[in-house]
RNA sequence: GGGCGAAUAGCUCAGUUGGUUAGAGCGCCUGCCUUACACGCAGGAUGUCGGGGGUUCGAGUCCCUCUUCGCCCA
């Protein structure tokens, strides 16, 4: 540890070797028999084919600041890492590489094509995990589970055949949310809703005796073809009398019923509706209620199919939508058209415009499953951050709609049922094992064709990743989690389903807070994606700035509750706060280790009669960081605590204590040793404090710390403790007064245009006893900082000069001769004045207030009154100098 | 249409249970290459805390209402 620092921090020469060592000293590894109490985070499980985004960026770097933090405060810190097997962005992946070569799926065969999307997993999958590691992330790599691993496959189908057996899974025909692209069914939180600027067309059916027709609106007229009935409400007068009377479908040769339905809403349209069972979940409920035919007019890939005219076949839906309305139009059964703004539903994986369709999936029944999970968040089993997206958890539950579970799919995890094709057996066998012959009958078997949404192996991650369905010594150690950091984007999708496996398959909650992030948006608030191109790549950041700069800036930058703003035009912009910060780190430590080679004995064996002010002062701010930053560890406010550690760091350290110190460091004055000491022990605290945003560079500056074992890392080190009840107050406000001297002559300094390298004089009159003791004890601090030649104290100089008043009224005078501008001072001086004239008045008012009085606590109305006392105490002051300064007025 | 949230300095945001002359970072202006750092140092400017009303001795903070924006659900 003996090699020089470099000038200039370059994260570069750094980040990668370090990394590799905690991983080659194994200190994100743990075993369940390590001593401590657990701290558990599950990863939420990118995308095998993911590459890192801002998004995951930030996530990661969130629950990496957690679980370092936890791991230094002696807990048994684990934090799982794994990917997911995404069903359809894995398989559409490679659907377009086999395009390219002018292949489909169906081409090369379900076996050829699960073995390579296998092979395409194999080779480029993960590689976001190494991502990560640039990133940082302390996980147990030891650990790392892919959702279609062996183990966890045996947890999916355990759970399908065990929820199957409590009649919680059954298959259905139902309308789901069907991608004509991916050709596959989607779930509710898979269909996006998401607004369009669509039409409404008013249809006219006409009736099948007498005149005139019944109107209708619809948003999708294709579907029109495939129309069993016309619902109107029973009480709606306008149609009362028409109940039970058929149309003629117009198009088609078919006559269809107009029935009476509760469902229909009068106000709405014309109050008549059409009905198409087959395409809308809507009018599939009023079909059944009323007998009508569901008639599919669509194929998989949404054109029309044969139970339409001739001329509609094969036509897009799109397409049939314009020859349906054209057809319309010529016939003189278009009563109108308007623009209607509305939801459509968009399949999340390629925004497709999904297609409600009638087929057979298999669902989960979820009532069964919501009600415990509920109840584990209304009694405080499970606590969400910030708590109102526990009240978004709430209302999913309590209006919980069935899971469809099953996907046309070839990549992921194939349903555990057979059926029996023999003649006359229709035996469906759900089973754990595969079945190769049809138990009833012994006859052959045929699995099921789809494969299950890829949720259904991910809600199981927090005990499948540890080994259930086995009753592992992981499992024991490790279930439940601790926390779950993750985008709100998923509460349902995932969070919320996982809490209800937790609780079926555990009987308890599977993490026990849910901390949920903002989103990574750009300057126009537009969430990065790669359509948009206003996406941030992490690795470039994390190349041209470092991991630790790119970690800063995302946690300075994300409060509890907010979004993450950044612009990705402006990288250097956007992640200056983590870059400037990481330097400025670098430097203070470049500067204190080498001088600590000089030799640093321990705090403990320095007399406290040796502690100059400064050092108390410093230990006092160090103690009080300790707490804040702890504090706010703690209830996850990442961003005030490393706002906490930064302030201590750059104003505290940096600009204040490493000035005061250097005549000591460099001999002019004695204590070198002291100075020395009191600097190694507050680095050392904060870069501990530090460490969990700043991985990197805090265990680099930190290994070189004197007294340390030559493989000691940071990662492990014990979390600093504040002394216990002991604030030593006469140290922050004596330094206090000895910032506020330099301070006021530096103003004064800047104001006149005093040349930087020149001295000046200074008397300090009418001082305050803290301000007597601390020109006392850092007179010298003083007149080096503010650049003093005399420092005198005593009273007020009738001379010209600059004058600054304190909030103790202890008056900085600085004689400036002929600099002084005696037309400016009087006007400073005036305007200094009157504004104190305004608060004393405003307090004057606020004290004669007998209700003030009386009713406010004592403590604030004596804070009140000592407000007044100064703030007259500083007028009187100004105008007696404006007085002696002979200022007019 | 329903629910939730946000609105504080040019920008991004802090502001615990109502009681400091409302803060930070970035940007901006002035002066400095002071031997740890120009990714720096010193100093500075900028806010009717979205509008209106109310509760209170006292409101950026609590209540109502309006406006604008965002998210979720129909």
């Amino acid at each position: 540890m003996s090699e020089p620092l470099a000038p200039q921090y370059d994260p570069k020469t750094i980040e990668a070797p370090l990394y590799q060592w905690w991983q080659d000293q194994g200190v994100f590894s743990v075993s369940p028999d390590d001593p401590g109490e657990p701290y558990v985070i599950q990863i939420p499980p990118p995308n095998v084919t993911a590459v890192l985004h801002a998004g995951h960026g930030l996530n990661n770097t969130l629950q990496d600041v957690l679980i370092r933090f936890e791991r230094m405060r002696g807990r048994k810190a684990l934090w799982v890492p794994g990917t997911d097997h995404a069903g359809i962005a894995t398989q559409n992946v490679v659907e377009k590489l086999l395009a390219k070569e002018g292949l489909t799926r169906f081409d090369v065969g379900r076996d050829a094509f699960v073995e390579r999307v296998q092979r395409f997993v194999d080779e480029t999958g993960g590689q976001i995990l190494d991502q990560l590691k640039a990133l940082g992330a302390s996980c147990d790599w030891s650990r790392t589970y892919f959702t279609l691993d062996p183990g966890l496959s045996r947890a999916v189908r355990e759970v399908f055949v065990t929820l199957h057996e409590r009649g919680l899974i059954y298959r259905g025909k139902y309308i789901i949310n069907w991608c004509p692209r991916c050709l596959t069914a989607l779930s509710n939180e898979e269909a996006e809703k998401s607004e369009v600027d669509g039409r409404i067309w008013h249809l006219r059916y006409p009736r099948e005796h007498g005149q005139g027709f019944v109107t209708v609106a619809t948003t999708r007229p294709e579907t029109m073809l495939g129309d069993s009935g016309v619902a109107v409400h029973p009480e709606d007068p306008r149609y009362q009398s028409l109940i039970g009377t058929m149309l003629r479908l117009p198009l088609t040769d078919r006559l269809i019923p107009i029935v009476g339905d509760d469902a229909v809403e009068m106000d709405f349209g014309s109050g008549a509706v059409k009905v198409t069972p087959a395409h809308d979940p809507t009018d599939f409920e009023i079909g059944k209620r009323h007998g009508l035919a569901s008639i599919n007019v669509m194929t998989d890939d949404a054109r029309m199919n044969e139970e339409v005219p001739d001329r509609f076949r094969g036509l897009d839906r799109f397409d049939a939508r314009k020859a349906v309305v054209a057809e319309f139009e010529s016939l003189g059964l278009l009563e109108k058209v308007e623009q209607h703004r509305h939801a459509v539903g968009h399949c999340y994986r390629c925004q497709t415009v999904v297609e409600p369709r009638l087929s057979d999936q298999w669902f989960v029944k979820m009532q069964p499953l919501a009600t415990p999970a509920l109840a584990a968040y209304r009694d405080g089993r499970i606590a969400f951050l910030p708590e109102r997206q526990g009240d978004n958890y709430a209302m999913w539950l309590e209006n919980i709609r069935d899971w469809c579970i099953s996907r046309q799919l070839w990549w992921g995890h194939r349903i555990p049922v057979w059926y029996c094709e023999a003649e006359g057996c229709s035996q469906t066998t759900v089973s754990r094992t595969d079945v190769t012959a049809c138990p009833a009958c012994g006859g052959t078997v045929r699995q099921d064709d789809d494969v299950l949404d890829t949720w259904f192996s991910s809600w199981l991650v927090p005990f499948s990743s540890l080994g259930w369905p086995e009753e592992t010594d992981d499992l024991r150690a490790f279930y439940p989690s601790s926390t779950l950091v993750t985008a709100p984007e998923i509460l349902f999708f995932w969070v919320a389903r996982m809490i209800m496996a937790g609780l079926e398959f555990r009987g308890e909650v599977p993490f026990t807070t849910v901390y949920l992030h903002g989103t990574v948006r750009d300057t126009q608030h537009r969430k990065m994606s790669k359509s948009l191109g206003n996406g941030i790549d992490p690795l470039e950041v994390i190349d041209r700035f470092g991991a630790d700069a790119l970690r800063y800036t995302m946690v300075s930058g994300m409060a509890v509750g907010t979004d993450l703003i950044l612009d990705p035009a402006d990288l250097d912009i956007s992640f200056a706060p983590g870059r400037n910060f990481a330097n400025k780190l670098w430097n203070i430590g470049r500067f204190l280790l080498g001088h600590f080679e000089a030799g640093v004995q321990p705090l403990a064996d320095i007399p406290e009669a040796e502690l100059t002010l400064a050092d108390r002062w410093i230990l006092a701010r160090a103690d009080a960081t300790i707490r804040e930053a702890t504090q706010q560890y703690e209830r996850h406010r990442l961003n005030d605590a490393a706002a906490a550690v930064y302030h201590f760091l750059w104003s505290d350290l940096a600009d204040w204590y490493l000035e005061q110190i250097k005549p000591r460091l460099y001999g002019t004055v004695p204590g070198d040793h002291v100075a020395r000491a009191v600097a190694a022990h507050v680095l050392d605290m904060a870069l501990l404090l530090l460490h969990p945003v700043m991985p990197f560079i805090t265990e680099t500056l930190w290994q070189r710390l004197p007294g340390l074992a030559a493989d000691a890392s940071i990662t492990r080190a014990p979390w600093p403790t504040a002394a216990a009840g002991r604030s030593d107050d006469a140290a922050l406000e004596e330094f206090g007064a000895v910032q506020a001297i330099v301070g006021a002559v530096r103003v004064l300094r800047a104001e006149y245009g005093v040349a930087p390298g020149a001295t000046v004089s200074v008397t300090i009159s009418d001082a305050s006893d803290v301000a007597r003791r601390a020109i006392a004890a850092e007179g010298d601090t003083i007149r080096r900082l503010a650049k003093i030649e005399t420092l005198t104290l005593g009273d007020a100089p009738d001379e010209a000069g600059g004058t600054i008043i304190l909030e103790d009224r202890t008056t900085v005078t600085v004689p400036l001769g002929d600099l002084v501008d005696l037309e400016k001072e009087c006007a400073r001086l005036g305007a200094e004045a009157d504004k104190l004239d305004g608060l004393v008045s405003a307090q004057e008012a606020k004290l004669g207030n007998a209700q003030f009085t009386e009713r406010a606590p004592t403590a604030i109305v004596e804070k009140e009154r000592e407000k007044l006392t100064s703030w007259r105490a500083q007028a009187e002051t100004l105008r007696a100098k404006r007085t002696a300064l002979g200022c007019a007025g």
